[in-house]
DNA sequence: ACCTGAACACCGTTCAAGT
DNA sequence: ACCTGAACACCGTTCAAGT
């Protein structure tokens, strides 16, 4: 078959995912696929775009959680699927910059009206959520990428359930723990 | 005089206010310095490093803020300092994962702790406050950069005392009322 | 001590030309 | 229609050698 928008996205997301952000180049991604870098982009119009896909393509699960999953719930998973990807959250950042409607945010913004917002509320209040969770995944990564803590356990061979770090940070409270404070502070409540 | 790293550090503060982190590479910088790349690195360690002090003197009015300035006025100094610099959220990213103790978070917890916060409390309250601040500039950046709305000012000619966009927005909230509306749901109150 | 020259190993993107 | 070849205009970093 002769190359696709749908088979270079894939290539991407896999190279995303087993060697991280600054390992997805066009270079690279065509010499994975076989052709020359110029190639790509008869499919593709930019990395941007690309990449906006690849974040679309991960962030999918998100989009309409089975049941009526919580507000807290919906973004810890948000959290949970960005924190293993290296740099995850500045390719979410790239991407809600090109689509500020991108996968958690409507059913967050349901969410948040079930938990009686006004549609104007909910909106408002799902922007500040978003906001507050890209800066705390792109801290946390920051922070562990650059003076990483010994032994880290490096995922990979672990089953499906692996959920993330959670090494007893030096002096500050851990990161889901952080998180999750954040998140309580940021829901509706009477007032 | 030889050339030192206050000299680099500086000539990168320059072109960053001017173009852009994007435009500022180590070779860009040499050239503006009339030395050869290699150069820079008898003066600095990294690329990384030259950004994190140049993040801390852009963050260093922050520090101890004339008279006991409020916590929310505070915040707003720092959207403020950073959303006129492009890509400048993302250079704080890279700045605070090095250094998290950086300007504004000091003053920030000293702040918390006068409205009553414990100091356990009020070092968690300030990075979640910050992961807060992080998020939603480089988010207001990144939709700024990458569907830009007609008419961008591009601040130049203008006087010391430009602030910044506030452009009505669209469907949203502009960005200054969705910064300020997430601080107030912040800050401490009896809970 | 301080800097150059030159290399190493890369980037994103474009586009005439081939098939 | 789809891809190659080749270029354009770049990157961060290292390091022997010069002064």
């Amino acid at each position: 078959m002769p190359l696709s928008a749908a088979a270079i996205v894939e290539a991407a997301h896999r190279l995303l995912l087993d060697y991280g952000l600054q390992d997805v180049s066009m270079r690279r991604l065509a010499g994975e696929l076989d052709v020359r870098p110029g190639a790509l982009y008869y499919h593709v119009p930019s990395k941007q775009q690309l990449l906006a896909d690849v974040a679309h393509r991960i962030l999918a699960p998100l989009a309409d959680p089975p049941g009526t999953v919580g507000v807290e719930e919906l973004m810890r998973r948000f959290r949970a699927t960005v924190l293993p990807i290296r740099d995850g959250a500045d390719l979410m950042l790239i991407a809600f910059g090109l689509n500020p409607g991108l996968p958690p945010v409507p059913a967050l913004r349901r969410g948040l009206e079930r938990l009686g917002l006004a549609s104007d509320q909910a909106h408002e209040r799902a922007q500040i959520v978003m906001h507050f969770a890209l800066g705390a995944v792109a801290a946390e990564q920051n922070a562990a990428l650059l003076h990483p803590t010994p032994e880290t356990p490096d995922r990979e061979t672990t089953g499906p359930e692996a959920t993330g770090p959670e090494a007893t940070g030096p002096e500050t409270t851990g990161g889901a723990a952080l998180y999750d404070e954040g998140l309580r502070l940021l829901m509706p409540t009477a007032d």
